[in-house]
RNA sequence: GGGCGGGUAGCUCAGCUGGAAGAGCGCCACGCUUACACCGUGGAUGUCACAGGUUCGAGCCCUGUCCCGCCUACCA
């Protein structure tokens, strides 16, 4: 039946390719919109269209391809929703950097041509990534491909942002907000990161402007001193009691500001009183709101002082730092310096300070969202995996502020508002207004602002089924199964979906999370690229295969725990790919005479009912730990069993067979389960490794049905059938003895081509005919000449001995090995033993044990007693005996 | 300042609702037995961070301490 043969290895790359085209042609990848099947569904967190695979996707997208390839082959109808994220921050950088090189500025371009330069740039360079993923085995629907700002999506985004603002949930207002001095760009309180910085804290004096002493405040950034408009202290700070209300004299600008009092002051820091610069500090800012003081921005867009700060004008922010420093210390005003350690915000995307800045934003208002999202939560809608998430996800809902979602890029969704210079009308629409509803001008202005891009983001499980048309696959899909991503974007992007979908699809945007951790390097560093330990996940597949690389990222998953990459790891799985190929090989060679149409009645044998027995349970296991996420213990549970039960033994003990020299039914019995067991094998372990199974599936023909491809194929179910307890522990049993035999052959340093004669004793006929029944099994791999088993054998002279349950094994020594050796071997074994025995017994003495144990618990004391018993009392035999003939 | 996770064999980690510890890699010894040396067989290794407590019994539960990560926060 078959015709060529495997290869002398498994070779990733040619296959890889091949399979996939064959994949990908056969649409095997497609869901369907409806169907009687029930449906699963994953979106990818769409990587951003200027990114290049990275750990940290390639372990994102191997958990969900695992899930993914898992339902469907367990009959899902199975969306994986692909596709990219526009970025608008990260791919506006990259053009205009482009343009840098050119000498020019997008402001040269001017938007629309700007605009076309990155459509351009993002046909020609964008989604590197997707082919990525392709290499990694992704079988994503890619028919349904998008991109966040396709036409639909674009739309979705217009139809949500009108509905927020018609419902009175976005407004815009002149707030202070992150400001990025070197993008441009106002961001959210997300996007800035705190950096520890050692600084100073200065402290000026602020004369009373009526001559009558001083005040001393104490500040981090001296130069926004240039912008305070008032002093604050506590209202029950004693000192400053009576100062309330009076006026101080700003140095620098000689500008009378008023002392106030505010709650918000800590008493016992420095000198108890605080500077107040609302332009330029958010806290300062909000207490300005509260006092009705007067708020001045001392800086540009650019971070340059600017005419509000007086002579300072036309400085940079830190330069401006300097001379004022220098200033104030010339004029007498400066106190003192000390060294300070404190956190500064920077931009997560540049690195550059943040500056706090008043402007004109758009914001959502977000605690009635956060409200239902908590909720959502809370009544298990959604399932946050693992739970221990939840906490943090309902801290960050609790205490979240309004989401700043305008940016003042070009590349992005641009809001859809627009003013009227005729009337002044502020017009929010889905479609392009014409003409000015109010008063008919035609003059309209859409607002400059682009929306955050995780705005769209947020609509990414609706948006990308249709939404907000009413589309079958819409219907099929939403609420997704499931989504999978890392813990490192819980707010940026599930908070913000789970806040979004419920807000617009009244129902949640998926029933499951799970979050799994950061991949880092195997100092459980960071990766990053000043650090120079990248390690790049296309290199690791050219080096060691897909599978290989997919197997370590998924063995190395376990709940809650970061992974540490190391090439080391990936080669070792490489071997066990290499291990299953030449199982195969061996597989295939012996089927070569196998007619699977002839049938074979003949019943299974005990290694048949021992490895199905087995298989169940590698089923079990697998389904199990894929159903709650656990894929380092699905990976163990295959691992274990195709290298430790099915190669280790079950192929070892069918050989002879194999070979034809235990008749042909039995041929016919261990061809039959080893193509059933191989096919099952390789089934279960297709999520992981889709491409060696695949190969090996179609090789070895194991295709039951007219679909060709595993991946199609039905996923295992354990059989009752095949639970066979007593089968299990009768070739255990065995297993163990032909253990002992190999144990002493070991120890004693017998060499493995020297045949041993070995004499079993046993308890019972029961025994005896077990033995002899496997007898062949033991003589094979134990490599014996011959094997003699009686009940109650006395124990020879001149003999080591291994102890299995009441069986004793006798390998004679005579002629082989010295005695002295073996006298070693059975005080080591006793010693042990005598350790397990005292335990046992003295727990069994114990009164309180016996009284409050349960009894289960004291049933399977007494068993494990009793064992050590028998056993210490062999070996002590043994050990008497050998020692009165070295005598 | 709050919160979370972690400290188990040389290394990387498993260990579910408590019944005296496991895997992979590495290490040592032996071995080219017709699938595989990307292999086989056997072996060694742990006061489960520390100190208390609960319990007949704790790696697992409670309290405290010490380290290590991460997230979060307006003490200028």
């Amino acid at each position: 039946m078959l015709t060529k043969e495997l290869e002398k290895a498994f070779e990733p790359a040619a296959a890889e390719k091949r399979l996939y085209d064959y994949w990908v042609k056969n649409n095997y990848f497609h869901a369907q919109d409806k169907s009687d099947a029930p449906a699963f569904s994953i979106v990818i967190p769409p990587p951003n269209v200027t990114g290049m695979l990275h750990m940290g996707h390639a372990l994102n997208n191997t958990l969900q391809d695992v899930i993914i390839r898992f339902k469907r082959m367990q009959g899902c109808n199975t969306l994986w929703m692909p596709g990219m994220d526009h970025a608008g921050i990260a791919t506006q950088n990259v053009v205009e950097q482009e343009l840098k090189k050119e000498g020019i500025s997008r402001h040269d371009l001017g938007r629309e041509k700007f605009l076309a330069r990155v459509w351009q740039w993002k046909e020609k360079y964008g989604g590197v990534i997707i082919n990525q993923l392709k290499r990694l085995g992704c079988s994503c629907d890619w028919e349904r491909e998008r991109f966040t700002m396709d036409e639909g999506l674009s739309q979705a985004v217009r139809e949500v942002f009108v509905r927020l603002y018609n419902e009175g949930m976005i407004y815009q207002g002149d707030y202070i907000v992150n400001w990025c001095p070197r993008c441009h760009t106002a961001i959210s309180d997300l996007e800035v990161e705190f950096k520890q910085d050692q600084s100073f804290l200065w402290n000026i004096r602020y004369p009373y402007a009526d001559g009558d002493g001083e005040i001393v405040v104490a500040t981090t950034r001296p130069e926004t001193m240039l912008g305070d408009t008032a002093v604050a202290v506590h209202p029950e700070d004693p000192r400053y009691k009576d100062k309330i209300g009076k006026m101080v004299i700003l140095p620098l600008m000689n500008k009378k500001i008023p002392v106030i009092a505010d709650d918000y002051v800590t008493m016992d820091f420095g000198s108890g009183a605080v500077k107040i610069t609302p332009g330029s500090d958010p806290n300062d800012f909000a207490m300005a709101r509260r006092h009705n003081l007067e708020i001045i921005s001392i800086m540009d867009g650019h971070g340059i002082i600017n005419e509000h700060g007086g002579s300072y004008k036309g400085q940079e922010r830190y330069e401006a730092r300097r001379n004022v420093v220098a200033d104030l210390e010339k004029e007498g005003y400066l106190v003192g310096i000390e060294p300070y350690g404190h956190n500064v915000g920077q931009c997560y995307r540049c690195k550059t300070d943040i500056e706090p800045m008043v402007s004109k934003q758009w914001f959502v208002k977000i605690k009635p969202l956060a409200k239902q999202a908590m909720n959502a939560v809370t009544k298990k809608k959604t399932r946050i995996v693992p739970a221990t998430w939840e906490a943090t996800y309902f801290d960050w809902m609790t205490n979240i502020r309004d989401w700043c979602i305008s940016r003042q890029l070009w590349w992005g969704h641009r809001i859809p508002v627009w003013y009227c210079d005729g009337c002044g009308k502020v017009i929010v629409a889905t479609i392009d207004p014409d003409v000015c509803p109010d008063c008919g001008g035609a003059s309209l202005r859409q607002d400059e602002d682009v929306l955050d891009t995780w705005f769209s983001s947020s609509l990414w499980p609706f948006s990308t089924l249709g939404w907000p048309k009413r589309t079958k696959a819409l219907k099929t899909f939403y609420p997704t199964s499931l989504l999978i991503t890392g813990f490192d974007i819980l707010f940026f992007w599930v908070a913000r979906m789970m806040m979004m979908g419920i807000y617009v699809m009244k129902d949640v945007p998926f029933h499951d999370v799970y979050l799994h951790a950061l991949v880092r390097d195997e100092k459980g560093e960071k990766m990053s690229k000043s650090k120079g330990n990248i390690i790049d996940p296309i290199l690791m597949i050219d080096q060691y295969g897909t599978d290989a690389f997919r197997f370590t990222l998924a063995a190395y998953t376990a709940q809650g725990r970061d992974v540490r990459m190391s090439p080391e790891r990936i080669e070792g799985y490489k071997f066990f790919v290499n291990k299953i190929w030449n199982a195969a090989k061996l597989t295939l060679g012996s089927l070569a005479d196998f007619d699977p149409e002839a049938p074979c009645d003949a019943p299974d044998s005990l290694p048949e009912k021992w490895i199905k027995a087995r298989l169940n349970k590698a089923i079990t296991d697998v389904i199990a730990a894929l159903d709650e996420y656990r894929f380092n213990d699905a990976t163990a549970a295959i691992y274990h069993f195709i290298w430790h039960e099915y190669c280790d033994w079950y192929l070892e003990v069918s050989k002879p067979a194999l070979y034809g020299k235990v008749g042909p039914e039995q041929k016919s019995v261990t061809q039959r389960t080893m193509k059933e067991v191989f096919g099952i094998m390789l089934q279960l372990l297709h999520p992981f490794m889709p491409f060696v199974t695949e190969e090996l599936w179609q090789a070895l023909h194991l295709h039951n049905s007219d679909e060709n491809s595993i991946m199609v194929s039905a996923f295992p179910t354990a059989q009752a059938a095949w639970d066979d307890q007593a089968a299990v522990e009768e070739m255990e049993m065995l297993m163990e003895i032909i253990t002992s035999v190999r144990n002493i052959r070991g120890e004693m340093r017998i060499s493995p081509s020297q045949k041993l004669k070995v004499l079993i004793s046993v308890a019972d006929e029961q025994g005896k005919k077990a033995i002899e029944a496997g007898c062949d099994y033991i003589v094979n791999l134990a490599n014996l000449e011959s094997l003699a088993v009686d009940v109650n054998l006395a124990e020879p002279e001149g003999v080591a001995t291994g102890v299995v349950g009441p069986t004793r094994i006798y390998v004679p020594l005579a002629g082989i090995v010295d005695i002295a050796s073996e006298k070693a071997r059975l005080e080591k074994e006793l010693a042990k033993v005598d350790k397990d025995l005292e335990h046992s017994s003295r727990k069994l003495a114990n009164h309180d044990f016996l009284e409050k144990a349960a009894p289960e618990v004291i049933a399977k004391e007494e068993g494990k007693l009793k064992s050590f018993q028998e056993k210490f009392a062999a070996l002590e035999t043994a050990l008497k005996k050998i020692s009165g003939i070295s005598l």
